[in-house]
DNA sequence: AGTGTTTCATAGTGAACGATATGAAACCTA
DNA sequence: TAGGTTTCATATCGTTCACTATGAAACACT
């Protein structure tokens, strides 16, 4: 649907490497060090590829580190699902940014979001990641929004709840929750600020005093 | 104070450029592009001094970074008499927040924190300067830290208020903030975004109804 | 004016950047 | 085995990086 995974193909010397494999090692180094600051060097030192191969795998830098961003942040509908799996919207957003904790402080994996590091800041060049790492978060944002207006259709919360705040506001602890593991915060830290991210829910919710706290884990 | 202002001054050819001014301009400069990805080229152009006239002036690039981080977050015992100032933790926190807010959508001013963009990826050479960013964010939490002690010293919150919890929350947001100003989000996303932020204190309070317990652990 | 001191602009240092030209090597088909 | 096709490793390409050597220019003091 995207692109032909299998380009034309006509019976040559045959791939060294395993495409994905790479990849998988790329979306690391990017990972670890962000876009601007992870060099050709750096990517094939870290994949085992020299750089025509990956040049004639990928593209290019660009390229390659979109792949990797869309690797590391999976099926889109994946994560719709098992957010629209949760008892409610507020349990939903917890688990997710119970699941960011975590994941931000893999011991396997480099501390913090790759979102968050790859492209924070300005240069003129990598205007189009920048753009597909905002359209990344969008993404998110969008799903967390629809988590919260079918609890609103349910009546499960106010209809007054303000969707688009409190998804800006679970962006932004997540990416923030990123920041605080770079700078050497261990998973309880992060924990906790996830946990304490949506204690504000309890405004606009029915469950606050009603007793609907259905925790399974 | 710090260190001495007016190094061994005899009487030579005068400096052609205000040292504060074009420190303001380097400050912005990194707040805009970051640390890496701020040549010395752009530094040269936006504050209009020639390369050698910036290393005589600041050192290298790290130390120039450093003094216009240092420019950028301020006076720290300011803001902690700032934060003391407000009738309580829970609305000093507020009026940080709001101030970040603020300021990380200014007109005159890049979008998003210049503490946030500087280093957040993990190039070895800029570790320090990532350890300097760090100090400064972990400065501001152990302010919070104190208001909030005193807060609970003073009867205002419950003994069993997680300050360090509640300050990791804070510089969280604030830092998440910050991408979501870098994704474009305007002012009133992000001022949304403060005031959800404090939402989850009344728990702790002594404003509302004490001992909600929690379920997630 | 003459001397000492400091800053100035010009030009360029070696190293690292992203990206490639090149030809040999490895595979399938025939 | 011969032809066609693709990937391989080597050796770069020109540009930009942070940083500086050099000598003229601009001040204070005598």
């Amino acid at each position: 649907m995207k692109h032909d995974q299998t380009p034309p193909r006509k019976t040559g010397r045959p791939l060294s490497f395993d495409r994905d494999d790479v990849l998988e090692k790329a979306m690391l180094a990017f990972w670890k060090s962000g876009y601007e600051t992870t060099s050709i060097a750096d990517l094939t030192a870290a994949m085992g590829v020299t750089a025509p191969s990956l040049y004639a795998a990928f593209g290019n830098k660009q390229q390659l580190f979109v792949e990797a961003m869309r690797r590391y942040a999976g099926d889109q509908a994946a994560l719709e699902a098992s957010m629209f799996q949760a008892p409610t919207a507020r349990e939903a957003v917890g688990d997710m940014l119970r699941g960011a904790a975590v994941l931000f402080t893999g011991e396997t994996t480099p501390p913090g979001c790759l979102l968050a590091s790859a492209a924070a800041t300005g240069s003129p060049d990598a205007a189009e990641v920048r753009a597909a790492v905002a359209g990344e978060r969008r993404a998110v944002r969008d799903i967390i929004m629809r988590r919260i207006a079918a609890d609103i259709a349910a009546a499960r919360l106010s209809p007054e709840t303000p969707a688009d705040m409190l998804a800006d506001l679970a962006i932004a602890v997540t990416q923030g929750m990123s920041v605080l593991a770079r700078d050497g915060a261990d998973r309880g830290r992060l924990l906790a600020v996830a946990a304490a991210a949506t204690a504000g829910w309890g405004v606009y919710g029915a469950d606050v005093g009603v007793g609907l706290s259905r925790s399974s884990a």
